[in-house]
DNA sequence: ATAGAGACCTGTGTGC
DNA sequence: TGCACACAGGTCTCTA
């Protein structure tokens, strides 16, 4: 589900309820999600307040006052959504059936009376734990390549990662150890915007004496466009995504090319009609008209 | 080494 | 109404 913008999205609204507030209790309301929970998860996180949060690429943060860190993935499906002990919201009928909401999988208790709820259906996402002065050796974040919103991001880099690489750019981009934080839609968004075909090889992107070509420059500052653009927006709601308030983020409704099959391209003087594909068992969405 | 398929899991929408 | 199937924002693991 969430990319980048989704994830910043949710940061930034949990960041008022919870930095600052302890964690009275780590509810846990099954054993596992993709992963198993460490051992000790909730002893360890119970009673320690939270400093900050944080996030890296599409990993959300904690900052616990003791130097650990919870390390949280939302996967495809999960979400966040705050109580302040009223009924639960987004689901008000919960209560009238004396259900609980399917899915609620870990519930903070904070002091002052709210909750932090995760939920996700499909339990692709997971948490865990680390310390703050191993973090950025921790084995899920050592791999991660720069972020698409930081000075990190330039042409050069890109070059150098795309050099001899016969992928097609799609997977290139998709690939968290060069770029940390794209995901399917902002990829087909991004090469839309630089009017370039998701099949071309990636490796065309780059001279022969490994600078990049003015082609690959111009991608680089779409990817940190779309990215700013649709953390303006805050993110993209299809199907399940809110953000921690329950608004729904709008970006979707910026979509050039993401889930637009058979509607005609965007692009002024196009013409072109949107057509998906498949590339490594995912849908790509592209003009053929125009991107090339 | 690296690219692609399959796997994980549940829900939703579509077509018969 | 029911059923089967395709598809979904991610990413790890296995196979060539």
């Amino acid at each position: 589900m969430p990319e980048l913008p989704e994830v910043e999205t949710v940061k930034r609204g949990l960041a008022p309820f919870m930095e600052g507030r302890k964690i009275l209790r780590t509810e846990l309301r099954r054993p596992d999600l993709r992963f198993p929970f460490p051992e000790g998860f909730s002893a360890k996180t119970q009673g320690r307040k939270i400093i900050a949060l944080g996030r890296r690429s599409k990993y959300l943060l904690a900052d616990l006052e003791d130097g650990s860190v919870i390390i949280m993935h939302l996967g495809m499906s999960g979400s966040f959504r705050t109580t302040g002990g009223e009924p639960v919201a987004g689901d008000a009928f919960a209560h009238e059936r004396g259900k609980r909401p399917a899915h609620d999988h870990v519930v903070f208790h904070l002091d002052g009376g709210g909750t932090v709820i995760y939920n996700d259906p499909r339990r692709f996402g997971f948490m865990t734990l680390t310390d703050r002065g191993s973090f950025e050796s921790h084995p899920l974040i050592s791999v991660l390549g720069v972020e698409p919103t930081g000075n990190a991001l330039d042409a050069d880099y890109l070059a150098a990662a795309f050099a001899g690489k016969k992928s097609p750019l799609k997977s290139a981009l998709l690939d968290q150890s060069v770029i940390a934080g794209l995901g399917n839609i902002y990829v087909c968004e991004a090469l839309w915007r630089a009017r370039l075909s998701p099949r071309r090889k990636a490796a065309t992107l780059v001279r022969k004496s490994g600078a990049p070509t003015e082609r690959l420059a111009a991608l680089t500052g779409h990817i940190r466009d779309v990215i700013a653009d649709a953390i303006d927006a805050g993110g993209s709601s299809l199907r399940d995504y809110v953000q921690a308030s329950g608004e729904l983020g709008y970006f979707q409704h910026s979509f050039a090319a993401y889930g637009r099959e058979g509607e005609p391209c965007a692009r002024t003087g196009c013409g072109g009609t949107i057509a998906r594909i498949v590339q490594s068992n995912r849908s790509s969405f592209y003009c053929p008209g125009c991107q090339h």
